[in-house]
DNA sequence: TACACTGTAGAACGTGGGTTCTATGACATT
DNA sequence: AATGTCATAGAACCCACGTTCTACAGTGTA
């Protein structure tokens, strides 16, 4: 059968960007050992080379904390693909054909382009960037992208905030115009999928 | 005349800025000796010293690259001081006693945090944070950073829509409530000047 | 004049920290 | 059973790097 690894390298990277955002600075080998219960520091080198063969980090050999994480902008945000904040929309990817693939969870924070308006009222506009934190804890009011998956097709995904009824769960769009969207219950988690929660906005003016 | 320090100190300084962007890390004491060509690293160690106890930068003591620039966003944005979208409020520093001196004039983008809610039709909101680029190109509707000088005090700021009239200069707030303010021509670039212009807006959810 | 403060230099010390090497066990493939 | 790969441990090596100390020169101040 296959193995599906909940490796200790996908602990490690979590580590690094956790230790980079807190710190300012990328660990150094001893820490990244240390928590990730690694005792060995060569053992740690080891699993660095393979992340860095995978294209997940970039090492710069011998400088102390020499680590940086792939695919970072200068800026630090990487635009992933577009997000509805008014009707679902087909997800699609930016710069690429493409559509984005949700699929293969994201365990980091990404970028999202906001689509419509239906989130003005919480004066997110159309075309801010909005910055997403998968795997965290929803709690209601909260501004989440969620995604609707139906037959074949790649799924749409919103921008909304999220309440838990009784039996529904309300997507509320921050738009007086706009009606909220309801979920039963049974469709959540199926159907419906909560992708991230959003914990910044950013916009440029051209 | 006196010679106003452009001090070594400064140019550390903006080299930790800059090494930090363009590595991800911040830099060895070493690294500081070798870019503003000082050969001890006692020697820049003293004045990393001096840098901390002015404020400007936060150390860990005994970790290698244990520099941390104060003041800063997590988005790596450095956030000067404060500005006010409302009234005009006395510039002040975010996390020192002494006003922020605007009279070293920006050569970079920097970041100030926006209270108040004059802007708020713009989207931009109270805590948001504003990226101001100096030395930019003003044009009609353009939001910039205006600055009041009074008497022997340190001046307001103020961040409005500009919009060049006849024989004045009509600093617009975006929120219907607040009407806007008006300056005769002949104060301007005297009493009144623009520090930049907002190329950006970043707002963080707790 | 003496003293304090700031800026500079050189050297030395001790630990931090990346790398390398050897050895070993768990699995999967041949 | 032999071989190969992945994951792990321990130790050693050696340069990286923060810190400390001494010394000295320029400047301002009591």
């Amino acid at each position: 059968m296959k193995r599906e690894m909940s490796d200790i390298q996908t602990r490690i990277l979590a580590f690094i960007e956790e230790y980079t955002r807190t710190h300012g600075r990328p660990p150094t080998n001893r820490e990244i050992g240390a928590k990730v219960e690694i005792s060995s520091t060569g053992h740690v080198d080891y699993h660095l080379t393979v992340l860095e063969k995978k294209g997940y980090i970039e090492r710069e050999r011998k400088k102390s904390r020499g680590i940086r994480l792939a695919h970072q902008e200068p800026a630090g945000l990487r635009v992933y693909g577009a997000i509805a904040a008014g009707q679902p929309i087909e997800i699609y990817a930016d710069q690429q054909e493409s559509p984005l693939d949700l699929s293969a969870r994201h365990t980091h924070e990404y970028v999202l382009k906001v689509k419509g308006n239906s989130m003005i009222d919480d004066h997110i506009n159309d075309g801010d960037c909005v910055l997403v934190l998968p795997d965290a804890t929803i709690s209601d009011g909260d501004i989440i992208v969620a995604t609707h998956m139906t037959d074949g097709a790649n799924g749409a995904a919103t921008l909304k905030r999220i309440y838990r009824e009784r039996d529904r769960i309300r997507l509320q769009p921050a738009n007086s115009q706009m009606d909220p969207i309801y979920v039963p219950r049974h469709e959540w988690d199926t159907e419906w999928q909560v992708q991230g929660k959003v914990t910044a906005v950013y916009r440029q003016f051209s």
